[in-house]
DNA sequence: TTGTACGCGTTATCAG
DNA sequence: CTGATAACGCGTACAA
């Protein structure tokens, strides 16, 4: 018989994947001598376990991943859930670092990620997916307080969540950074070079970044006895960013500094300033936050607050790796630290 | 018993979840009626469909995934594979628009989608998930010519690729854009503006869509007998593109015009030419492709070509779905159209 | 219309 | 060290 060609052949022209007891009987064995070579049990001897491997390999065997896990109760995938809209999830740098450290620290491992990108109200599908054992447990970032479908995640599912989170449960952790102090840091910055009039850009007060970070900016303020500018929402989009700038620019007073809540719309509301003439950082300072390449591509260079993005994905990983495989020890807060990035914005 | 106390509850606090078995149970009836009721067939009388529908909804049953799979050989999912580099992917809006569509034709669908972002040597791990069943399809894209695995995943999965690919089978599908004409069509307006030394910046040569739009700049610079300027990589990176565009500038001989492979790559090299006083588009002219919104930040508003990136991802979808489901009469290649876009900066 | 019984591909517990 | 055999949870002929 022709390589290639396959008696068996399905109708839509693909082979049938070769399944346990086709390589026993090709080994001569039974299915659970194949299983434990398959599994690297020790008990087997040499010779036998070098045939099995011999048919694995000439089929070409892959175990069946529905079969396994319907009897091991597990799936080796675990999600990332983002409740975002695809463009917002992908505009923003910050969660390609995320990501890069999820996707590091599971190549140590077994689990293969799956990348959900949920709109706020995922349909039943997506819950079926998550609820239906398709993986292990799940790690939410970006998630806003009307999430109410994360209630229901949390209760069938170990899950994770990058930035605190109201949703609370026994297999419930968090990796986070100080956003408040982090934005006190920067509007900090602001008042020691020498800005009186400083404004904020915000993110969605619908998110508890959002609104730690405004508190760290108004508690800079307090401190320092400076008082509060103008607080716009940008969104946490480029666009949004610019808008809100241009409605800071024009409000009643000029402003002589911004505490931006993220890189991205930094980049969005810098542009604003040059084009209108305005020189950063000598009549605007800005300082932004994350530290993504975003920083680095407004015009002029970004101080900014560092957030250890990747780090942070890479713990999320593997705080759940380690709830997954019956850690007990297991922190379920763990606060990262953020540090002021000085370049030539303020 | 008080709600939320189980005396089931496993060591990890959580209650195991419930079977057909169990609503069979609870509803008095047999599990094959509750399959019936829970996947939508007729044949049940309705007042014991109601009590079903009570029951599944009292004890939260959610089909599982890997015992239905397992039975049916289906695991409605379906795989984006992207063998980049996490931040590469993440950084051209490119793919953001490719998943956007994906997932809006998936939205009708009973298909979820789980995003693979596969180094170029994907571990074991990768391709035993994609070939132990737990996927029913692929999408590709962004593929280089050394990446064998594909090979292997095309063997044992039906495969829309995004672009065209070296890799055939009967079930492999590809959708893709002239780039060869698009690129034509980009060189071209740069000619008739007036340029006379036109240079490219191509993506990497591994990638087909780079070799192709390459080709396209040579034809229409032949065409119209212009001499071909200086040909530089930039990797399909804004800094790649930043980098390229310093090493045309450094060329013996000054540049008119360059047409560049990407937006991404264009938002990357406007900024040095700015820096260097040199102004675009009355020095020099550039043409990008793809039209994503980085097209829009690069200090100058970018000409462009046009890409329809949503489209695509709907169509690699709908494809493959129509494969899955049977269909016999999915065309093997779609071409989609590009299209001019002018802007300021040629 | 409803229930019974079998099999999907694995792993794991037993005997041997 | 190896081989039967019993689950795992579900869909579905087939029987009633």
């Amino acid at each position: 018989m022709p390589a290639g060609e396959d008696p068996l052949m399905t109708a839509a022209g693909r082979t049938p994947a070769p399944t346990l007891e086709l390589v026993a009987a090709r080994a001569g064995v039974s299915r659970a001598t194949v299983s434990r070579v398959v599994n690297g049990s020790t008990s087997v001897s040499p010779p036998i376990a070098e045939a099995v491997r011999r048919a694995v390999q000439e089929l070409g065997y892959v175990p069946n991943r529905a079969a396994r896990s319907l009897v091991s109760q597990q799936s080796q995938a675990i999600a990332l859930v983002a409740p975002e809209d695809v463009n917002r999830f992908f505009g923003d740098l910050f969660f390609a670092e995320i990501v890069a450290g999820i996707d590091a620290r599971l190549e140590a491992s077994d689990y293969v990620l799956n990348l959900m990108i949920a709109n706020h109200d995922p349909s039943g599908k997506t819950m079926r997916y998550l609820g239906g054992g398709a993986v292990d447990g799940a790690i939410v970032v970006s998630h806003h307080t009307s999430d109410r479908f994360l209630r229901r995640i949390t209760d069938s599912l170990p899950v994770v969540y990058g930035g605190r989170s109201s949703i609370a449960g026994a297999d419930t952790y968090v990796v986070d950074v100080d956003n408040v102090e982090g934005a006190a840091v920067a509007t900090r910055r602001l008042i020691e070079t020498g800005c009186r009039r400083i404004a904020t850009i915000a993110g969605p007060l619908t998110m508890q970044s959002s609104i730690d970070r405004l508190a760290g900016w108004r508690q800079a303020l307090d401190e320092a006895g400076v008082a509060a500018g103008p607080v716009v929402d940008g969104d946490f989009t480029l666009h949004g960013g610019a808008n809100a700038m241009r409605e800071i620019l024009d409000w009643r007073e000029p402003v002589d500094g911004v505490f931006i809540a993220s890189d991205l719309m930094a980049s969005g509301a810098v542009p604003v300033l040059l084009d209108r003439g305005i020189r950063v950082p000598e009549d605007v300072r800005i300082v932004g936050f994350d530290d993504t390449s975003a920083a680095l591509r407004s015009g002029v260079e970004l101080t900014t607050v560092r957030q250890p993005s990747r780090a942070m994905g890479w713990h999320m990983a593997d705080i759940l790796i380690g709830v997954l495989s019956g850690a007990t020890d297991v922190p379920h807060e763990l606060i990262l630290p953020t540090e002021l990035v000085v370049r030539d914005s303020a």
